[in-house]
DNA sequence: TCTATTTGACCGAC
DNA sequence: GTCGGTCAAATAGA
């Protein structure tokens, strides 16, 4: 069931990138970069839901809330309240507080800095707790949009007991709201990535134009440790892709299962993400996008790229 | 007055 | 029973 929903996103997938070609074949037929904008984005999610999807069935943690909650918003997965699909109940009193479910499996990733990240989106504070053996708090952020455009990220800092004392920032969930402040960011970021499309339209296995747009651009000027947790989903995943960069240098590492990827930039516009992507090829542990090896998951049995 | 933060309570997971 | 994530009333600040 799960595997035909993840190919139905392939499908649709190709068929969204079939439309960008035609596109981009003829700019001037359409109206332009709006729709091949659109197009891009609907691409990308496509790979980050098949991924999720796959990483899914592929871990045996096979989740009804993935398949019952749209793909189109990969976010949503992530919510908390996970119990088979049993809605948040109703308070039977006003001030019922905590009516929670702890996540289990979520699409988390961590970045440590030695000063507070300021990512660029808007959030809100929603708690602070004392941690066990742990010197510092740990800080509760929700995206400010929650509220009026239903964006569920979330992330968790915390000052860690180290010495010197880092910052260590847990993110949660995707942004699917529209901050005007980020969306500008964005605009440019697609910008940027269909020109890289444009240059690269002789795909190929080793070197597909999704991926190599964003390899193109590396510079190796620093070094980060990227980690993440259940899956590549945030790597892939559109928010993360568009994401800012923090201003600072910062490190990213995973709480989860893990796989390391290495080398990064700081000096590319989108360098975290890059790195990622780009470290995925030269990983032959799990990640291994030029044969379309993510995490646990060998795309290589299910994706054929003509 | 409105918005954001603080903080104790609540409650599910372990 | 403990821990940790979230809620929401109270409070602070613009």
């Amino acid at each position: 069931m799960d595997r035909q929903k993840a190919m139905e996103e392939l499908v649709q997938g190709r068929e969204f990138a079939t439309q960008l070609q035609n596109l981009l074949h003829n700019p001037l037929g359409g109206d332009g970069l709006v729709s091949a904008k659109d197009l891009v984005l609907k691409i990308m999610r496509s790979f980050t839901d098949t991924i999720s999807l796959l990483n899914f069935i592929e871990s045996g943690e096979v989740s009804h809330n993935l398949a019952g909650t749209h793909l189109s918003s990969p976010c949503c997965h992530d919510r908390i309240y996970e119990d088979s699909g049993e809605s948040r109940k109703i308070p039977p009193f006003k001030d019922r507080r905590g009516g929670f479910k702890r996540r289990k499996t979520s699409v988390t990733w961590t970045k440590v800095s030695p000063t507070p990240i300021d990512d660029g989106h808007a959030w809100r504070k929603y708690g602070q707790k004392e941690i066990l053996n742990a010197k510092y708090p740990r800080n509760y952020y929700r995206c400010t949009h929650r509220d009026e455009q239903d964006c569920q990220a979330t992330k968790q800092v915390q000052k860690t007991d180290e010495d010197p004392p880092v910052y260590r920032t847990t993110y949660m969930g995707h942004h699917t709201c529209k901050d005007p402040l980020i969306r500008a960011h964005h605009e440019l970021i697609v910008d940027s990535n269909l020109l890289s499309f444009e240059s690269n339209m002789a795909p190929s296995k080793q070197d597909h134009p999704f991926f190599s747009s964003f390899s193109s651009s590396i510079k190796q000027e620093h070094r980060e440790e990227i980690v993440m947790s259940d899956d590549l989903t945030h790597y892939l995943s559109l928010d993360y892709l568009l994401s800012p960069p923090p201003p600072d240098l910062a490190t990213l590492e995973s709480s989860g299962p893990t796989t390391m990827l290495s080398s990064t930039p700081a000096g590319s516009d989108h360098g975290d993400v890059i790195s990622g992507v780009y470290s995925c090829t030269t990983s032959s542990d799990s990640l291994d996008l030029g044969g379309f090896m993510v995490g646990s998951v060998d795309f290589g049995d299910v994706l054929h790229f003509d």
